[in-house]
DNA sequence: CCCTTATCTTGACGGTGTCAAGTTGCATTG
DNA sequence: CAATGCAACTTGACACCGTCAAGATAAGGG
């Protein structure tokens, strides 16, 4: 029809890219994305990619970045108001309940984007140190946002005061992180079990553990 | 000289394989073996290997095997006693060192064989569910020797006794488990950093938190 | 209208896992 | 002791993969 675009030039091809991409490894996992079957998939020729990424690992930076923001979005508070929509403050419960929606969201991101959040926090991108610049700074700037609410919750003593923000969020950030890729790759079992989990882990970092038995 | 086998007939190939794959890893990381680098390196043809292992998967999970042999070796209480020598069975500080230690093992362990430590845990060969029988046997006695390993300090009121011991397990497990992760993938920085880590984690599991500050 | 420049394509190279068919030589049996 | 069977190994081939080099295309500015 009105095709007049000759489409020999693609005309968005990185943002195509970028987002074609992010599908792809969303249904089929990220070991299985290549650049071949993603050119392919956009429609353009196996080098065209090559363009617009020096590297098949700055495609992946590219991708990563836009997780970080995702993640961003499920972790800030509106989020969270969003889906439990209310947020009770109740003294009585010394803030387990609002930790526990943290500890939620933060899960809840990782097990419905299970390839974004291996790209992000996988050692495919950091451990050679290939991470661009912007993925760095997106990067640094989640982890200070997460900072920033671990911080919150400790002068609410919620969370310990008497270890150093910076230590604890590292260990309660750890925690999840432990749980949630033992669950995307498959070492644990359910979906289900890994939110279970989480209450426990919030448990776990209370300032006190009081005689708290489940739900 | 006196090569009396005409080295068509390796041997033992099989054992030599594991071996080298093995020591290839430690070396080169995990993603950088393949079935023709390897053989090369034995001193066989490319297909060889493909006569005593279905798949490189098969390889993988023999590898990975050995692997779990060797934690339960780290994590074991008689090894903990050869490297700290004395077990002092002190009721003051509530088992924490004891807690520390067995937490101080499991990451040495990690750290020290990053890339064992990665195929034993990775998705590579859980999230497919393509483990060897034989494998899942070595990590589910595993993750069993963990188990009771927690139980006694439940039973010894060292971790809190209201909390399920295999919930408790499971969750102590993730939070190493993310320590070493978040290490060995290079997202965090230092390998002393997350010994240190480990004790507030430690800390953080203990049934009740004392105002214990650091060391 | 032509020429620059960004964009895309085709061809090629070395690397990968793995299958099929052929080769070698040890071991057992007649 | 010779023939034979069988396990161990090799060579060749195929379909992928990431990526480079050189050429084709079209859009836009002089």
């Amino acid at each position: 029809m009105d095709k007049q675009k000759s489409n020999y030039h693609h005309g968005n091809l990185y943002q195509s890219l970028i987002n074609s991409a992010g599908d792809m490894i969303q249904e089929q996992g990220i070991d299985s994305l290549s650049m071949r079957k993603l050119a392919d998939y956009v429609g353009v020729s196996r080098t065209a990619p090559y363009h617009h990424f020096k590297d098949k690992n700055q495609l992946l930076c590219a991708i990563a970045e836009t997780g970080f923001k995702l993640q961003d979005e499920f972790v800030s508070p509106d989020h969270s108001e969003v889906n439990h929509h209310v947020i009770t403050v109740d003294a009585k419960d010394n803030g387990l309940q609002e930790l526990e929606r943290l500890v939620q969201s933060y899960i809840q991101f990782a097990i419905t984007h299970p390839a974004h959040y291996d790209l992000m926090y996988g050692g495919k991108i950091w451990k050679q140190k290939l991470a661009t610049e912007s993925l760095e700074i997106a990067s640094r700037h989640s982890f200070k946002h997460w900072l920033e609410r671990i911080e919150e919750f400790q002068a609410r003593k919620v969370l310990n005061q008497q270890e150093s923000s910076l230590r604890l969020a590292q260990v309660a950030w750890a925690t999840l992180h432990g749980l949630c890729r033992l669950t995307n790759d498959g070492v644990y079992v359910d979906n289900d079990d890994v939110l279970e989990m989480g209450k426990t882990a919030a448990r776990m970092m209370l300032s006190n553990a009081t005689d708290s038995s489940g739900s």
